[in-house]
RNA sequence: GGAGAGGUGGCCGAGCGGACGAAGGCGCUCGCCUGCUAAGCGAGUAGGGGGUGUAAAACCUCCUCGAGGGUUCAAAUCCCUCCCUCUCCGCCA
């Protein structure tokens, strides 16, 4: 959510991220008055009650027709508050229904664009490999072994679930603990939080009202499976005031995620790539607001060493407007190179969502003059099912056998899968 | 799932219809005092919205005592619904 502020003193900003993000039909004039009525009338309600409260106050001291008379007047004024009230809520409704959905502040650095086309290259690392022997994408380098296994995951739960055996599934727990050990000297407490959470989360974070298509719900209990621990993370301090000496405060949460994937029917529907459940280890970070574009590096650059372990070589675009999500300023991907594809394809993303989250959190940090709302940002450490597919990719063999990449072979414990 | 207890400020804890945003204590901050880590004394110490503004300040006002509704001139206090925590029993990874 943006602050009210911008709407009062700095229009031109929402308006100019509006256009940057493609997004129009946005009445920014009609919110604006909406908001000034909202107001006014919130003021004049106020000032009933703050009559019926000093009205109310003299009857206890008074009596007899004295006392009626305070009691019919504060009756009165009763009745009028409460209409007024009603009226500045509808006012409220009103504008808020306008006013949540709109996206953050894109970071000026953002370059413009509609879809992931748009995105622009900043960067790319590492040497494409050139195989001697024809390439196979990772379920034909698992067809031998039958460590990844579509067609029993289909039965269990129907499409785009996978299901991963044997050392597959050691790997997956290898990775886990990899990340997590490094990630920890950096100051990331590990975590692993719920995954199943109550609609505020998934509104604070910004996931909801805009990507509500994408996410599983339990109707029956009003609760929603996660499609990142983000939301988990950032909603565990929701309403907390930090001491400034506690930020910034990073973690390192471990968790199954769950998408929907609708209206991506067709893509990447081979294999475990794109797939309903899969499992990641998210970096998320509270900082203080002056420090968020650091912050936003300092993240982005453990991605960097942890994908740059592992050797699997990628590029780094810098995503555009139209395909950054509502609450992110600015969003550097990391794509890695997937030889059974021949592109680049994302495997994480660092988002820097400055005080779009908190605001809605209401996350704080404590300073002298007044509290300030801290900004979250939020980085893919390991998305697991992904980087396995990578990992199977390059590293595999005219034998079609799969070389464990140097760095988990102390995790794993085997070195050729 | 069954039975009970309870949710108040950073923490503990009073209040159970009227001047209560809230006694008291602890903690913390500042000052004073005491010639030795300690003690004592004084002051301050929740968050948020709106408004006036000499716009850094100061002031006015409203909301918040788990959440939401209701009763009342008036609710932390009464009623209803929901959520959460704790204890005991049952079940269970």
């Amino acid at each position: 959510m943006l602050d009210v502020n911008l709407l009062r003193d700095h229009p031109e900003l929402i308006s100019a991220t509006l256009s940057h993000r493609g997004i129009d039909g946005v009445d920014l004039d009609t919110l604006a008055e909406l908001d000034a009525q909202r107001r006014a009338v919130r003021a004049e309600a106020e000032a009933l009650r703050s009559e019926q409260k000093e009205v109310g106050g003299t009857v206890a001291r008074l009596d007899g027709d004295e006392k009626d008379a305070a009691i019919a007047r504060g009756a009165e004024i009763a009745t009028a508050y409460k209409a007024k009230l009603a009226e500045a809520d509808e006012l409220d409704a009103r504008f808020e229904a306008g006013w949540i959905p709109l996206p953050n502040l894109v970071h000026a650095s953002v370059p413009k664009g509609e879809t992931e086309d748009d995105n622009e290259e900043i960067k790319q690392w590492g040497d494409v490999p050139s195989f001697d022997f024809p390439v196979r994408d990772h379920l034909e380098l698992a067809a031998e072994s039958g460590i990844i296994d579509m067609e029993r995951a289909a039965k269990i739960s129907g499409s785009r679930f996978g299901l991963l055996t044997g050392k597959a599934a050691l790997l997956e727990l290898s990775l886990v603990r990899w990340a997590l050990d490094r990630l920890e000297p950096q100051g990331f407490t590990p975590v692993i939080p719920p995954v199943l959470v109550k609609e505020e989360a998934l509104f604070g974070t910004g996931f909801f009202p805009d990507d509500a298509e994408q996410v599983y719900s339990i109707p029956s209990d009003d609760l929603f499976l996660v499609g990142t621990s983000e939301v988990s993370l950032a909603s565990m301090h929701a309403d907390e005031i930090f001491p400034v000496a506690d930020v910034p405060l990073r973690y390192a949460g471990f968790s199954t995620c769950f998408r929907r994937e609708s209206g991506a029917a067709g893509r990447d529907s081979r294999g475990i790539f794109r797939v309903h459940q899969f499992d990641k280890v998210e970096m998320f970070s509270f900082c203080h607001p002056d420090g968020s574009w650091e912050e936003h590096d300092f993240l982005f650059a453990q991605e960097e060493a942890l994908v740059q372990e592992l050797g699997i070589p990628y590029r780094v675009v810098n995503v555009c407007s139209g395909d950054l999500g509502a609450s992110a300023a600015k969003k550097y991907d990391i794509e890695a190179w997937f030889p059974g594809q021949e592109r680049y394809r994302e495997i994480t993303s660092c988002s820097n969502t400055t005080d779009y989250q908190s605001r809605r959190l209401k996350i704080r940090v404590k300073e002298d003059k007044g509290n300030r709302l801290v900004h979250t940002l939020n980085g893919t450490a390991v998305a697991v099912q992904r980087t396995l597919v990578a990992i199977m990719e390059n590293y595999q063999r005219a034998d079609g056998t799969v070389r464990v990449p140097d760095a988990l072979i102390p995790y794993t414990g085997f070195e050729t899968f």
